[in-house]
DNA sequence: GTCTATACACCGATAGAC
DNA sequence: GTCTATCGGTGTATAGAC
């Protein structure tokens, strides 16, 4: 009927405007840094006047939410194909899966500040927006558990040494590996100190 | 003469000022959180209308880059006095100076955004308040070389997991102990990794 | 329904009277 | 040195044209 495919075509028209809101604030929020997005930036960029944005997202706030909820659905989807190339030992496991998180984070500075940091002001994610977040973490949980990681302080570790590596790659070497080529080195600190075998990389090598 | 006098009391009275202006900002930043500084509460609380500020400050952000460097005094003052109640074995010490900044940084969570992180907009420290942060790390270098950290990559290494379990710590259980349980443990996986001792302090123990 | 035009309150910062 | 007045810029909101 009439009726249905003027809605959805006016609904496609609203989701696509919506996209390219979002697509404006990324790219603006690389360039020139996550808290200096502005309305009036994202509007000029997409052709728009401000308070036009206004019929499409509730707040910048709301912006700054759907970004949030869109990195870490990204994440949690790279996470979840990173499960294909894992290997088998629980040692090459623990370094593969903290891998895949470290190069996800520092690969994009904004979008780690917006997920990782509280670098915006009034800002806090509603919990629709946070849900992907605490299902990466439960992933996580789930994967780690199979590889030796069992107690709560075991995995608060694993995650403050990996979340130490991101943040000091990211402050003092962005673009670089100084702390990336420690990793590995790291993660097999931790496997041993928890009991888990890191056969098939030898120790102390740093290449 | 009375030329000197009068020049003294009149510096006397704008250093006085100064200070004021400065607790002000350092109170504020504590309580409504260290961005949401604006220059009208700084002045309404000493008595002051907003741009007689501008008399004893230069900008907003002097105030940020005066705040940097008393911190970074302070917590260089600090790891110098921790000196004094350092442990003579390499192990005790690498938890010894771990624990003196750790508690220092977990102590004042503005005052270790404005240290430690680039939570700002538009500020950045200039050379002359950033000198206190490099003596800071100087003498951790000094420090920790006569306890096994010789090479860059391991005090990379050293400092990245301590930092990463003071970010953990004021990010998900700020005022608990939830990460600072696991320093010690932390370092002594390190410690053992780097081929020093840990005599002292039984293996893998979480009180 | 979507946009333009306009306004509000707040911010950091400046000019000039006293 | 401190004040009043004001500027440009921001996020936010509403009225009204089309």
């Amino acid at each position: 009927m009439l009726g249905e495919t003027t809605r959805n075509r006016v609904s496609e028209r609203r989701e696509a405007t919506r996209k390219e809101i979002l697509e404006a604030a990324w790219a603006l929020a690389r360039e020139r840094g996550l808290a200096q997005l502005t309305l009036r930036d994202i509007a000029d960029r997409i052709g728009m006047r401000p308070p036009s944005l206004y019929s499409h997202v509730d707040s910048k706030n709301a912006i700054y939410d759907a970004m949030f909820a869109q990195a870490w659905t990204e994440c949690l989807a790279q996470m979840r194909a990173s499960e294909a190339t894992c290997p088998p030992d629980s040692g090459g496991a623990l370094r593969h899966y903290a891998r895949a998180f470290f190069d996800f984070a520092t690969s994009d500075l904004a979008r780690h500040q917006l997920m990782n940091q509280r670098t915006i002001p009034g800002f806090e994610p509603t919990p629709a927006a946070y849900a992907p977040a605490v299902e990466t973490l439960d992933l996580a949980r789930t994967r780690l558990a199979t590889h030796g990681v069992t107690t709560q302080p075991d995995l608060d570790l694993y995650v403050a040494i990996v979340g130490g590596l991101i943040d000091a790659q990211l402050a003092n070497d962005p673009g670089g590996d100084r702390w990336s080529r420690l990793l590995d080195r790291a993660i097999d600190m931790f496997a041993t100190d928890i009991g888990v075998g890191t056969s098939g990389r030898e120790k102390r090598s740093d290449p």
